[in-house]
DNA sequence: GAAGATACGCGACATGCTGTAGCGGAATGC
DNA sequence: GCATTCCGCTACAGCATGTCGCGTATCTTC
């Protein structure tokens, strides 16, 4: 919940009356309660404002659209959640992840994953603060470790990381967004194909 | 702009005046039209009906959701424009049809594509007609390739069809709905490097 | 302590889209 | 001719958007 420093930071301000932080978590905690009860239907910036009982004009005022506020009520939410096993086999990690990043896309955090995708659409700038505070984050967690797979010998020298990366989370975005569902089975299966071409 | 019995069938109607299929017509191009120039946000019923010449209320009366008439205007529209070459290699043929898919997801049909699943992800019935209507028929030409392949003993036999079609589109997809664009380039390097592993 | 600057809540307003309803005229089959 | 259905028109209520003042609260600087 304090990892945001993105947009709006304190810049210690030197006249007037300082930003208050407690609107300011209310209506991000109002913003990804909506978010995952809701989804991207129910999310609107006067539900915002009933919910958290700030002012609507306040939020008008610190949030330019609407995807720009779902954007950081979802990273002002998210904790770590999503596994980080290291043990001897990099593979078996990696699909320990992928096993633990689809069930953070069948839950709240996938709704809201689909909506800010969806509101990205139209509005530029929130898939820009996605990829920048959530994607690209994970797939240097995902880098790291075949790179790791990489020095033990256990991969291939020459594999391309960055396509790996994508062949594994590409797949997984899309069944979510095509409501083909992200059971644990499947991604057992699509991490099993991947990363069979990955070894050594 | 005539594979489309999906809804609204006309039903050899009995009684009472026949549905005008000019102005039925006028809508899905007017629908396509905007979806093409201004994306999602400029996309509204409103808007459709002062594009077409067809009243509102009309629009309301067969077209049960902003998304249905988005997906049926985008479906009445596209004609089969993906290149389906077949030449000796298996693996040049799917990346000549990646490269193509490329090109379409760049170009107008990727706006609207963008447009179907954003509006999607807030009203399943659109998401389930993109995937019935379009992604099911293009896995399956994908699916026929890769069997071909599979057949002249240029591919493995073991080879897991779905999870190839997944790795290919999955991160295509992907790039186009995060913004990280889709260029011929990087799409050799997919298909190059998913291919690889298939190959006996 | 006073002045200036900034934040917040409140009320109001114009605008645009949604979704529904009723009416009248037009086109069809019986 | 009649029932039936389609279509356009007008109207309406509802809701969300985005902006504007205004009054008040809270901070820094002098």
């Amino acid at each position: 919940m304090e990892n945001l420093a993105i947009a709006h930071a304190p810049v210690a301000h030197r006249l007037g009356r300082p930003r208050c932080d407690a609107t300011r978590k209310a209506v991000l905690l109002a913003a990804y309660d909506l978010l995952a009860e809701g989804g991207l239907s129910r999310f609107t910036i006067e539900g915002v404002a009933a919910r958290s009982g700030v002012a609507r004009t306040t939020i008008y005022r610190w949030w330019p659209t609407k995807g720009a506020l779902a954007m950081e009520g979802f990273l002002a939410a998210i904790n770590a959640d999503l596994a980080r096993p290291q043990s001897d086999s990099v593979v078996a990690d990696m699909q320990a992840l992928m096993r633990s990043f689809a069930r953070l896309l069948r839950g709240e955090v996938g709704r809201i994953i689909r909506c800010i995708i969806a509101s990205g659409q139209s509005d530029p700038e929130t898939i820009d603060a996605f990829v920048t505070g959530y994607v690209t984050p994970r797939r240097a967690e995902v880098r790291a470790i075949l790179e790791r797979g990489i020095a033990s010998g256990e991969l291939r020298a020459d594999l391309d990381v960055e396509m790996v990366n994508y062949s594994l989370f590409g797949p997984a975005y899309l069944r979510m967004l095509l409501n083909e569902g992200v059971d644990e089975a499947w991604m057992d299966r699509l991490s099993g194909f991947v990363l069979a071409g990955c070894l050594a």
